[in-house]
DNA sequence: GATAAGCTATCACGTAACGTGAGAGTCAAC
DNA sequence: GTTGACTCTCACGTTACGTGATAGCTTATC
């Protein structure tokens, strides 16, 4: 009862060779091949290979998307509530661009003018799409600071430490729909306070204001709904910053 | 007075080696060189840079960039209303996108339920992103007849037909703001008439049935301003076709 | 004016995500 | 039972850079 190639191909847009090199790859192994030697995808594959291709409109590797997707804590709603959420930030990074491009045609036409500066700045895509956001809200210096000290780190410390980063992640976000006085509620928040302590011996003051800002929200007390959700932007936030120093 | 590799690469937000890169394949040269032998950028070449990335951000391979850019007939500002247009079409495509996860979120939920086809309406950005558009206004037969014809037209023709658009397109863009009875713009005409008989060869009744809707509406020899506008558009179509299938 | 730090230059090989045939087997329809 | 449309597996090609390696340039500092 599976499609073969050409009917998943046609279906979703892709090529023939594209699936062929997911399987190569390992990312999307067809559930069942035929006695011709066939691949046969099964519904199952079909809405992975939807989140696939989620993660790659998202400029994800496909090497990560399959770490990602093969992990044992993979859950698709989360992926997909956080897919949403980049989605529209890349949406605000495209609108940027248009408003520049309208300046640019106004520039050209001499009715105003455009610094160096101005002519680039709806191309933060190019570079951490988080960045622009963190420096908004913490500044320039503390950005830089965070960058250049973890660059500094080894290759080994940054993984290190990026893996305690993705371990808290999926222990709050697990647990966004419990009781915060529970007690794993609370043993991912001290875990939390521990990441913050050793993000702050690498200098990354603005995580921890951020941090603080959030233990000093009522809400972290009254609605732990809402907060794991602050967090999760937050954590998502700090991991693209370690994602990009990384490799 | 211009600016070193660095410079450039900090305030565009690219790197150093794409900079090597476009110089290596003739894309962006530095208008000068300092007696060290270092590349100096001016400020021309970064309004040249801007232009790169926002074709870049559109899709275009660099060597179709170059092209583009290098073609005597290249005019700034029509490029950059071009551009304007196509990212406003991303961002309809990038709408279309979330909405899919929006629906797709749901039906995870279980609150609604969705078709293979639905689950992939979405992604229509990894085809000719003029292609949907063209389903809707002209129908899927015509469409697929049209493909299917260009396709079975050898590279030769193909490329012929091609370059055929392309001066008239170049011609007619440089007609906009005249008056429709010069004989420029006449002659302009005539060769668009020409084209569409030569794609009804090949059967391109879709493209013909636009040219006869322009025609016919009273604009043609009332505004040939707006006229031309949507001309653009329907060739910049057109030509799209051409380039998915060329190549 | 020597020396270190930071940039820059040119090879040149590596890589990611497929594209593009080549040659051979499979399947459905007439 | 033979087309025609699909499918398979190599295997090399391509695009847009990344990533050192090695060597020259420039500026600040002693």
């Amino acid at each position: 009862m599976g499609m073969t190639v050409k009917q998943v191909a046609d279906l979703v847009g892709i090529s023939v060779r594209t699936l062929h090199h997911y399987d190569e790859i390992g990312l999307l192994t067809p559930a069942d091949i035929s006695s011709g030697g066939y691949r046969l995808y099964s519904d199952e594959d079909l809405e992975q290979l939807q989140q696939i291709l989620f993660y790659k409109e998202l400029g994800f590797p496909l090497k990560r998307i399959g770490e990602m997707m093969h992990a044992p804590s993979f859950d698709r709603q989360e992926a997909l509530e956080l897919q949403y959420s980049m989605l529209l930030e890349k949406r605000r990074r495209l609108d940027n661009m248009i408003a520049l491009v309208e300046q640019t045609i106004q520039s050209a036409k001499g009715e105003i003018e455009m610094t160096n500066e101005e002519k680039f700045a709806g191309f933060d895509f190019s570079r951490n799409p988080y960045e622009q956001e963190a420096r908004d809200r913490w500044g320039d210096k503390a950005v830089d600071d965070s960058n250049q000290k973890i660059g500094n780190m080894t290759k080994e410390e940054q993984q290190a430490l990026g893996e305690d980063m993705n371990k808290i992640y999926r222990s709050l976000a697990g647990l966004r729909h419990q009781d915060p006085a529970s007690d794993e509620a609370q043993a991912a928040i001290g875990e939390w306070f521990r990441l913050l302590n050793k993000m702050g011996n690498y200098s990354l003051d603005a995580f921890k204001g951020l941090g603080q800002m959030y233990v000093d929200d009522e809400r972290f007390t009254k609605n732990i709904d809402q907060f794991g959700s602050g967090l999760a932007k937050f954590m998502r936030n700090a991991m693209a910053v370690f994602a990009d120093n990384r490799q």
